[in-house]
RNA sequence: GCCCCGUUCGUCUAGCGGCCCAGGACGCCGGGUUCUCGAUCCGGAAACAGGGGUUCGAAUCCCUUACGGGGUACCA
C-alpha cells in the first residue's frame, strides 16, 4: 500500500513554523516511502478571500521545497487531482451522504434539543457535581418521533450515538498503545440543522476518500481521535495509522507557540534579537513596512520572515526536523536526502520542544558556510539589488565586484540579508559616511595619525599593483621605516577607507576598493579630521 | 471539575535496568590566536521535577504529588 499523508491548513494568510514542522514530518513520511503528500484546504468556515489567504501558505511550501502531489494549484486554484476537490468547502455533499449513512445505520440520530435546553442540563449536572451525560431525551429514532418534535417547532441536528460502555483502543506511532473510555465521549454533533457538516465528520470522510494512510497531526487532536475512530468504523472504513506530534513551545517557555503572543516573546532576548536582525535587513532593503501588514507576518513565528531575510530553506528544515526528532546522540546535519533516509515517527519525541531562535540561526550559519561562491551570491543578490548595491540588470562588473565583496565577507554573512551590512563597498566615495566617534578617536585625538596616514597615502599612491599582497607589503615597509607598530596606523586606515571601526581584513578591504577609491576616501577622511 | 498527554544541562536532545558520579549540539563563561569584527583553537560551568516503591542494581519499570499542555462546542 502506498503511503499517503496530508496536511490540512486553513487559509489564514500565513504559515506558522509549528505547522511547517508537522507538514515536514508528513512530507518525509510519504516521500521516503515513495508515496504522496496531499494538501487539503480546510476552508469550511472562511468563505471569502480564500485564495488570497491561501497564497502565502502555498508560497511558503514552495519556498521550502515541500512539494505536494495533490491539492490546490500553486496559484491557489483547485487542481483536478484524482481525489479532488481539495477544498473542504466544496465537499459538502460527501459529508452529507456520510451523515445520512450514519443515520441509516443507527450510529447517529436526529436530535431536537435546543442549545439552551442542553446548556441547562449541563449546568444542572455541573452544580450537582456530576458528569454531564445527555440522556437523549430529544432524540428521534423514528419518523413519528421526529414529526412530533417538528410539530413543536423544533429542528434537528445529527448527533453521533456514541457507545457508553467499553473502551476505544488504538496505537499512536509516537505515543504507543492508548485507550480511552467510550463513556467519556459526548454525542457530538456532526451535522447542523441547516445541513452543513462539522469538522470531525468532514475530516474522517476526507481522509478516507483521499486514501490517507497515515494521519500525522498536532497533539491537540489526540483527544479527538476516539470519536473519529467511531465515525470511521461506523462508516466501514479502515483506520489510518495515527501519530500525534507534540506542539512547538514558546522560546524559553512551555506554552504552545502562537503568533498572537508576539509581545510576550519579544521579552525573550534571543527572540527579540532575531526580530531586530530581521527588521534591520528589511529596513535596509527597503522592504519594510507598512506597520500593520507587517507585524502580522513579518516575525519569526511565520515562515515568510525567513524567506524575506535570506534564510536557506534547507537550514529552516534542518532545524525544524531536529525540533522534536533526532536520529542519535550526535548527528545534526541533515539535507533532504539524509532526512528522507533516516526519518521515522518512532523517534519523534513525546514532549513539546521549545523554539530556540539562536539555534535556528546557528543552523542557518552552517548551511550558509557550505555554499559555493555562486550559491552565496544567489542568496545575497536579491538583497543587494533591493538596496541598490547592484542594479536590477546586474551588470557583469557589478556582479564581479559583489562576488569579491561576498568572498571577503566570508562567514560574516550568516543570512542573505547580511550582505546589506557591507554597503561601504558600494557607496560612492563622496557619499561614504564616516563614523564620527571613530574618526575622533583614531584621527583627531591621535596627534600623529593624520601625518602618518598622509605619508602612507603617498606610498599607496605609488604602488603599481594594488593587491592584497602588495598593499600588505607596502604597509609593512612603511611601518618599519616609521618605526611604529601595525596598530599605530591600521585603525586610522580602516576608518578612513570604510568609515567604520570594524570590517574585513585590512588588505582585503584595500584591494577590494582599489587604489583610486582608497586614495579618495583617505583624502576625505583627512580633510574631515583636520 | 472530569478525561487524556507530557516532564534529562538555559534550549534542542542521547539514553529504552548495569557501558551514565549521564554523551552531543546551540548558547554561556574563561583563555589562546589575530589589524578590528567575524571565524578559529583550547578549557569550564551546567540536567535525570519531588516523594515512595520494584530490583543485587533505576534517568530507564510501577505508584503518587507538583508543574506544563490539550480535550470536554451546533470551532478547527
Amino acid at each position: 500500500m502506498t503511503v499517503r499523508t496530508r496536511f490540512a491548513p486553513s487559509p489564514t494568510g500565513y504559515l506558522h513554523i509549528g505547522g511547517v514542522r508537522t507538514a515536514l514530518f508528513n512530507w518525509l513520511l510519504a516521500k521516503q516511502a515513495g508515496g504522496q503528500f496531499i494538501l487539503r484546504i480546510d476552508d469550511t468556515d472562511s468563505g471569502r478571500n480564500v485564495e488570497e489567504a491561501l497564497l502565502p501558505i502555498l508560497n511558503g511550501f514552495k519556498w521550502l521545497g515541500l512539494d505536494w502531489d495533490e491539492g490546490p494549484n500553486v496559484d491557489g486554484t483547485d487542481s483536478a487531482g484524482p481525489h479532488g476537490p481539495y477544498f473542504q468547502s466544496q465537499r459538502g455533499e460527501l459529508y452529507k451522504a456520510a451523515a445520512a449513512k450514519l443515520l441509516e445505520s443507527g450510529h447517529a440520530y436526529r436530535d431536537y434539543a435546543k442549545p439552551e435546553e442542553l446548556q441547562e442540563l449541563r449546568t444542572a449536572a455541573e452544580k450537582a457535581g456530576e458528569k454531564f451525560v445527555y440522556d437523549r431525551r430529544w432524540m428521534a429514532e423514528t419518523d413519528e418521533q421526529a414529526a412530533a418534535f417538528e410539530a413543536e417547532g423544533r429542528s434537528a441536528v445529527v448527533r453521533l450515538k456514541m457507545p457508553r460502555k467499553g473502551k476505544c483502543e488504538f496505537t499512536d506511532e509516537i505515543r504507543g498503545d492508548l485507550e480511552f473510555a467510550w463513556g467519556e465521549e459526548a454525542d457530538h454533533v456532526i451535522q447542523r440543522a441547516d445541513g452543513s457538516c462539522l469538522y470531525h465528520l468532514a475530516n474522517v470522510v476526507d481522509d478516507h476518500e483521499m486514501q490517507i494512510t497515515h494521519v500525522v497531526r498536532a497533539i491537540e487532536h489526540l483527544p479527538n481521535t476516539p470519536r473519529q475512530i467511531f465515525i470511521a468504523l461506523s462508516l466501514g472504513y479502515d483506520l489510518p495509522t495515527y501519530a500525534h506530534v507534540p506542539f512547538v513551545a514558546e522560546p524559553g517557555g512551555t506554552a504552545k507557540l502562537s503568533k498572537r503572543k508576539l509581545e510576550k516573546y519579544l521579552k525573550n532576548k534571543d527572540f527579540a534579537s532575531l526580530c531586530n536582525a530581521g527588521n534591520e535587513i528589511a529596513a535596509k532593503a527597503g522592504l519594510l513596512p507598512d506597520e500593520e501588514n507587517n507585524s502580522a507576518t513579518f516575525n519569526p513565528v511565520i515562515v515568510d520572515f525567513y524567506r524575506e531575510i535570506g534564510f536557506l530553506p534547507d537550514a529552516v528544515l534542518n532545524y525544524l526536523l531536529l525540533l522534536g526528532w533526532s536520529l542519535d546522540d550526535s548527528t545534526e546535519d541533515f539535507d533532504r536526502e539524509a532526512m528522507l533516509k533516516h526519518f521515522s515517527l518512532g523517534r519523534v519525541n513525546k514532549a513539546p520542544a521549545s523554539f530556540d531562535p539562536q539555534k535556528l540561526v546557528a543552523f542557518q550559519a552552517r548551511w550558509m558556510a557550505k555554499l559555493s561562491d555562486d550559491e552565496k551570491l544567489a542568496s545575497c543578490l536579491p538583497f543587494m539589488q533591493k538596496a541598490g548595491f547592484v542594479s536590477v540588470s546586474a551588470r557583469e562588473d557589478e556582479i564581479a565586484h559583489a562576488t569579491r565583496v561576498l568572498s571577503a565577507a566570508d562567514d560574516r554573512i550568516k543570512m542573505g540579508g547580511d550582505a546589506l551590512n557591507f554597503d561601504d563597498f558600494f557607496t560612492a566615495d563622496s557619499d561614504l559616511k564616516f563614523d564620527e566617534a571613530v574618526i575622533q578617536k583614531r584621527l583627531v585625538k591621535d596627534e600623529e595619525a593624520i601625518r602618518r596616514l598622509q605619508n602612507f597615502r603617498e606610498q599607496l599612491a605609488a604602488l603599481e599593483e594594488f593587491t592584497v599582497e602588495s598593499t600588505e607589503q607596502c604597509l609593512k615597509q612603511f611601518v618599519e621605516s616609521e618605526g611604529i607598530k601595525f596598530n599605530a596606523i591600521i585603525h586610522a586606515l580602516r576608518v578612513s577607507t570604510t568609515g567604520r571601526a570594524v570590517g574585513f581584513g585590512m588588505f582585503d578591504t584595500l584591494a577590494l576598493l582599489g587604489k583610486e577609491r582608497c586614495l579618495a576616501r583617505i583624502d576625505r577622511a583627512i580633510e574631515l579630521a583636520s
